[in-house]
DNA sequence: TTGGTTATACGCGTATATACGCATATTATC
DNA sequence: GATAATATGCGTATATACGCGTATAACCAA
């Protein structure tokens, strides 16, 4: 470090690639981020935040302007880019979840964008109960005549576009469901269902104990992964809906008695 | 920056390239801009916004008025937004009802057109506290970065796009608010206010109880109607934001101690 | 037209932001 | 533990952005 440092805080964020995530990060929380708050934030000079800043807009990865820096594409937003990704697979997918669908059932789906991709694809003929934390996916329901939404309050988690916490989580419990949509955001076989987001796991584990059948819909890229907050075991879920194929990937999970369709 | 930087409320858009993008913004989702209202929106002088337009007309993206700036063609924008309805009149009154808040307020923010649109129009540097019932809402703020939003659960009403019913009366009543927006669909100096759905009427009723402040937003064609389901008496409101105007129709709400703003 | 009001342009001073070079601290490597 | 490779902070020079004062130009109503 300098010279001399002789204090520096409490945000000290002493690696370089540390201070990179975070600065990524919070520019896609914020929209923007200034170099002298950065440099407050982090407890280092702002000459090395405008290294971080020129390294990272020379990578591409950021757009560098007078006082700190902007995402590289107008408004990135994470929600709208993240749902154009994986359409083709998320399709068949989202359509073998819908067929699972019956009269009269009380179904709770998750957020996430695979899921959210099921309205579009159940029929309007069908008379359930939908419960959700997704207000998108309640609003594309609101077309579906013959649907009951109930939408679950709570704490509204802007990236994921779902509500969490103690609200939410009450809420889940005073229902008994008979299907279950969680959201998969990463699988592995042994480790099991993990998110990024503590809120949002607690959440899932009550979507969990309150469903009889639980299903996940799952793409092939995220399968095999893991992130920082378990939700639980994979044996948790009953029925896994996947794109991915072979028995090397799949079996692992059917061996711990879920039932996998693959589309 | 300047000799002296005198202070600059909330909404302080500190970077050049940024203000760019939401003049950019603003100019596709209004029509036009005028160059001392962005002034006070982005708080820099109306120099640096005159400089603004400047660069941008000088690269061809805008097209440079007295006053203000046009989009470079005169059909970009015409047909989104005269689709809307008296869209202009209820930008006024958003943008009043946007600028009551204050930062750390609990603002109870019901659901409608009108109310969605305050979203819109309040600054990326207000923190509160939002609290609705509208779905719609609470994805419009959800790139708003400072802001917490709490998203009322309930029976999710299709008509209105809001959630109704007992959990959500329950959760507004554990809610102490600063300032509430409450829907107009109709407004009567004597009957008082009305909606068409009862479920809503309820909901309403408990927003009230649950702030201080109770306001309304409400164009002139829904003033002096009524519909089947009262809420309350007009004095219910502590404030009316309109784009009426006229002594005769204003004055029977300032008999009752409602302060009137007339945009 | 004319006169007043408002918007704009220009130059300047100043506050910031930035780049660069160098000394020092930290981390990695042997 | 010594040495090399980075990373960081600071001083300084320079560039940029901003606000203000003032002069000019465009608009608007009699």
């Amino acid at each position: 470090m300098g010279t001399l440092k002789p204090e520096s805080e409490a945000g000290q964020i002493a690696l370089r690639e540390e201070r990179h995530q975070y600065i990524l990060e919070l520019l896609g929380r914020e929209g923007r981020v200034l170099a002298a708050d950065l440099s407050s934030r982090y407890g280092v000079s702002e000459d090395t935040i405008r290294r971080d800043l020129r390294e990272l807009a020379s990578s591409g990865k950021i757009q560098r302007v007078h006082g700190g820096a902007l995402p590289r594409r107008a408004e990135a937003v994470p929600f709208v880019s993240r749902q154009q990704i994986d359409t083709e697979s998320k399709i068949g997918i989202a359509r073998a979840a819908a067929a699972m669908i019956r009269d009269r059932q009380v179904v709770l789906i998750d957020g996430g964008t695979t899921n959210l991709r099921i309205a579009s694809y159940l029929s309007r003929e069908r008379s359930a109960t939908i419960v959700t934390n997704s207000p998108p996916l309640a609003l594309a329901l609101a077309d579906h005549p013959k649907l009951s939404v109930l939408m679950l309050g709570g704490n509204f988690l802007k990236e994921a576009r779902v509500t969490t916490g103690i609200e939410t989580i009450r809420q889940v419990e005073s229902i008994r469901a008979d299907l279950c949509f969680l959201g998969m955001c990463s699988l592995h076989p042994e480790v099991g269902i993990t998110v990024g987001d503590r809120e949002e796991a607690y959440v899932k584990q009550a979507m969990i104990g309150a469903s009889t059948e639980v299903v996940g819909l799952i793409s092939l890229g995220k399968m095999g992964t893991s992130l920082p907050y378990l939700v639980g075991p994979a044996s948790r879920l009953t029925r896994l809906i996947t794109d991915a194929s072979g028995e090397d990937v799949l079996d692992p999970y059917r061996s711990q008695g879920i039932e996998v369709t693959s589309t």
